[in-house]
DNA sequence: ATTATCTATAGATCTATAGATAATGC
DNA sequence: ATTATCTATAGATCTATAGATAATGC
């Protein structure tokens, strides 16, 4: 359904030579803030166009359009949040769920991607528009794997028989999200690192055995 | 800073007769449902002109403009949550703590409120931004009552003293904040209401005497 | 007589394309 | 020779206003 990431076989234009790789590093850049500032339907390319020091035209050689700018903006922070959060996710122990402490810390380093996220999510919450199935498929994905961490912690005997993992996944992801808007919306005041880890400490002393 | 509610002596227009009343009624509705849907930057006039059966210069005699259309539905959700959350927040005893679990539900049983909430808190993220500060000013005052609350619950003793009222605070409506999202973006398959539910059961267990 | 709504339109965007030109790599 | 960028512009919006007309209330 979403097309423009990937050309037909010859490398996508903007990717051959140097000048033109820099200058889309430039426009993901550029595009990822104006986005997270004002959202993707309150950016036009030639605010973005202006913003990175080109025309609207030269910026879509790279991109085709901006639906194909945006699709890109996204799997290259979700290739950053995968790496970023990598070994997180996928294990859970009592050392795993001490990092999970961490991920309002995360956020809070990021600004620009946290209120990016966010932006991007409540803009395409209509069902069938064109990104929505993108993100409910990334909150799929995430839950389910912290489900799946919560029941491997459960089976190695770190955590307590008598609890509802997907419970307490759809909690913690709610409490991080929650706390994005929070965040965004206080100066900064209500701090996510610190409710995260709270809600974390509390969260141990419901599950580890 | 944010204009166009009230307008000199005169009553403003649309308000002065029966049909007029009834018209800037249905455009309300309208605008709240489009706004929710596709946000207030992908809402145009036009298209909301349509959605009435009225055109776009028609419905700009009862809003001056756009923003103050925006301003008027928030002042009308704003009044509308207030009569149905009344009482809920601003005492605190083991009976209210049980009508917060309830809040869920509360938002699942007006989708088109929840989204519009989420959708326009996304759209005015910017500091600066036309709308940020009454976002801003809403999320302080509702933070402010919820921690009234806890701590007339602590002075009656209903309450234990050793919690941290603003803490609890701002965890709960992140809780709540993040399930919008959640319960958006899953079909309904994770349900506000029950996560609600799950998670002032353990609040409870934290804070209670 | 006043209030509500419409037609028509100005003027400012906005996305995207065509075709020309400049920069780079072989 | 190929890749990257620009100029110019089409065609579709978009917000808002001016001025005409229709509906309502006295």
């Amino acid at each position: 359904m979403i097309e423009g990431s990937r050309e037909g076989h010859p490398s996508a234009p903007g990717t051959r030579q140097p000048r033109g790789r820099k200058r889309r590093a430039e426009i993901l850049k550029g595009a990822r803030k104006l986005f997270a500032q004002r959202g993707f339907r309150g950016t036009s390319l030639a605010m973005l166009a202006e913003e990175i020091g080109i025309t609207d035209a030269g910026l879509l050689y790279h991109f085709p359009n901006k639906s194909a700018l945006l699709l890109a903006v996204l799997e290259e922070t979700d290739r950053e949040q995968e790496t970023r959060m990598a070994g997180d996710l996928d294990t859970a122990d009592a050392n795993y769920i001490a990092s999970w402490a961490e991920f309002g810390k995360v956020l809070e380093d990021d600004p620009v991607l946290t209120a990016l996220d966010v932006l991007m999510s409540a803009e395409h919450l209509e069902a069938g528009s064109e990104f929505n199935e993108y993100f409910k498929g990334r909150y799929e994905t995430f839950r389910k794997r912290l489900v799946r961490s919560f029941e491997a912690g459960r089976q190695a005997g770190v955590f307590r028989q008598d609890f509802d993992p997907l419970m307490e996944a759809a909690l913690m992801i709610a409490t991080l999200d929650g706390l994005r808007l929070q965040w965004l919306l206080s100066d900064g005041r209500i701090s996510m690192a610190e409710v995260m880890r709270y809600f974390i400490g509390h969260m141990q002393a419901r599950i580890l055995a």
